[in-house]
DNA sequence: TCATTCAACCCAAACGTTTGGGTTTCGTCC
DNA sequence: GGACGAAACCCAAACGTTTGGGTTGAATGA
């Protein structure tokens, strides 16, 4: 045992081809070859004695000496705003799922929704040479997507949209449709939104296909009910205290863009004696494990999230190749549970999981 | 434009040496040397004509030519069990942090508390060439350090600790310990645990923190009041639910060895027409950002997250230089909400946040 | 019979760094 | 005036792969 206690060397090329007494070329080829060998690098013969050795040896090829040849290093970065956010940390790991079936390694970086720190974090990625990017944090109107693809530098959106680039996201206009066709059947005609940061595509959307639908079915939404908000629950608390600080009529339903905001407003209006579900209905978006868990069970729609973690990594494979892709858009689910079910379900906590419109069945 | 957007290739030392018409050799070690210039290795003048260059061009080192020769990758791999566990998240995000701080990047990936996937991920963190380890989901009586020992891989634990092994935790059972106290002195004599994964050092410090200080206060806890219990808000309902089913009194105080299991506990309360904070007390560990901010906030321990991330990696560092370091054990603070305030408290949502014993201050 | 083909290999040059060792060219000292 | 030493460089090998192009030797075809 050395003094260091130095990781003995790994096996290399070199090493099976001198045990084999062929050449470290023949030993490439036989354990790279695409067309199974044949490819007229080695014997069958000799093709199975150096398998079997790498297997006995338990040779793996240096990644490093691998990208240093070929230019590539089968890594992808990945940006979001925060993986302590439990929406994004679910669409990493169904970027890390995705990225392992093909052989990818990923690398993750928070850039805290700070333009600086966006740009930093993908220069960071960019000087450790990966293959393409997926930024999760994209904001409206910034810069940085122009300038990457200046520099050629494959990349995709996830979860946030950019107009021309292309993004695998959830169906925010779709769900905010849902919420408005939900809450209008309830009998509700005075809303209000918490609407997220502006600078995100998901709450725009979501607003404005909730807005969208609420006017055709003949409502309104007065602007100063649509507020802005951080999508943490502490955002979701002071939006919901903001709300009931207006003037006028207290609103009967409201909708968060985010399950966690939803969970601060409710407890803003909790500690104004309202009772969720009864003298106000609320409803998130996401449906995070925790949405139907809480004690008033909430209702919500569900995002693939990690479906759309996924898609992101095979729409960024495609750009890697060089092909156009096209944007997806995941459908999503409405979750109505007693945070809205309008007084007509019992407080026991019997989750009534009646969808609406696209159903959805609960857990 | 060339048709296959490829990027244009990255400046190299040799295109400085080239551009300077001085040698590669001199280019690298005037922008590398540790002892600023003066090495003997080029001038004065020399030097900040190849700087200037350098940063004209926006030289970066290819990492990947470099760890070919240095045989280090500054690259260190990351285990959790899930990404989407805020905890973890969190604890991850430290390590992100003091990882860039000290030049190095982070692979994460997910075991999802699995054996097999855990070694399975090791063995692919090691095929990266990664400098070193850290582990987020150790098992009690895992055999996986042992033979990273063996192989001389330098790692350290996080989150969860293993005797014998060097961890940066939370002083899970000083945590408990707290929690016995606040419980004991609020009045309470009849208490449950919900007590996590048996395989998890956090849950069952934290249970035996509880238990220890508890007998020490004259305070029994019966067997069947420790229930074993997933991590996730399901986890906290289903044992919430179990706790109701065993006969004799239900207890007036629980203990749930984390928040998510917490509010899935009081999900379970609930539901069957008990008002926590009143009728049942509740606490949680970890003081996620949730707790204060719940409809009915949540009494709970609070661990530095981030620090623990960021010691680990501090650590992590010592030991891959070669150095022995000893566990790290993060103090712990409790935090007293409206969940345990035993009536006394309105259920306005007034937040009287006095701490219990070593006090902290609330948001 | 001899050119041709093919299988089964080997050769060597890269990829971008780092680093132990030269080799000049001075200025200085005795 | 020659030795010496330092400053300021250059040289070349190595890290582990990949890959375009050899080179054999035997089998085949006309």
């Amino acid at each position: 045992m050395d003094p260091a206690g130095r990781r003995r060397a790994a096996v290399t090329l070199k090493d099976l081809a001198a045990e084999l007494g062929i050449h470290v070329s023949t030993v490439s080829r036989v354990l790279h070859s695409d067309t199974d060998v044949a490819r007229g690098a080695a014997s069958t013969e000799t093709a199975t004695r150096v398998r079997d050795l790498a297997k006995l040896r338990g040779y793996s090829p240096d990644p490093q000496a691998t990208s240093l040849r070929t230019r590539r290093t089968r890594a992808i970065g990945v940006i979001v705003p925060r993986l302590s956010d439990i929406v994004l940390a679910t669409m990493y790991e169904g970027v890390e799922e995705a990225a392992a079936e093909s052989n990818h390694s990923t690398f993750v970086m928070n850039s805290h929704d700070d333009l600086d720190e966006q740009r930093r974090k993908a220069e960071i990625m960019l000087a450790r040479r990966v293959d393409g990017l997926i930024l999760g944090d994209v904001h409206a109107g910034s810069s940085l997507v122009d300038d990457l693809v200046k520099r050629h530098v494959p990349f995709v959106l996830m979860n946030r949209r950019y107009p021309g680039f292309p993004s695998s996201t959830c169906d925010d206009t779709g769900g905010g449709r849902l919420v408005a066709d939900h809450l209008w059947s309830a009998g509700h005609r005075s809303v209000a939104i918490i609407a997220g940061e502006p600078y995100a595509s998901t709450g725009v959307d979501r607003t404005a296909g909730f807005v969208e639908r609420w006017h055709e079915l003949g409502g309104e939404v007065p602007e100063d009910r649509i507020l802005p908000s951080r999508f943490d629950t502490e955002g979701g608390r002071q939006a919901g205290e903001e709300l009931l600080r207006l003037g006028g009529e207290t609103p009967t339903a409201v909708f968060a863009v985010n399950d966690f905001a939803a969970i601060g407003a409710m407890g803003a209006f909790r500690a104004a004696g309202l009772v969720v579900g009864q003298d106000i209905a609320v409803v998130g978006f996401n449906d995070t494990s925790l949405a139907a868990q809480l004690p008033i069970p909430l209702t919500s729609v569900r995002s693939p999230m990690l479906e759309i973690g996924r898609t992101a990594v095979g729409m960024l494979r495609r750009v890697m190749a060089g092909e156009d892709v096209a944007s997806v858009r995941h459908p999503s689910e409405l979750f109505v549970r007693e945070s809205s079910a309008s007084g007509a379900v019992a407080w026991t906590g019997a989750v009534a999981a009646h969808a609406y419109p696209s159903a959805g069945r609960d857990l």
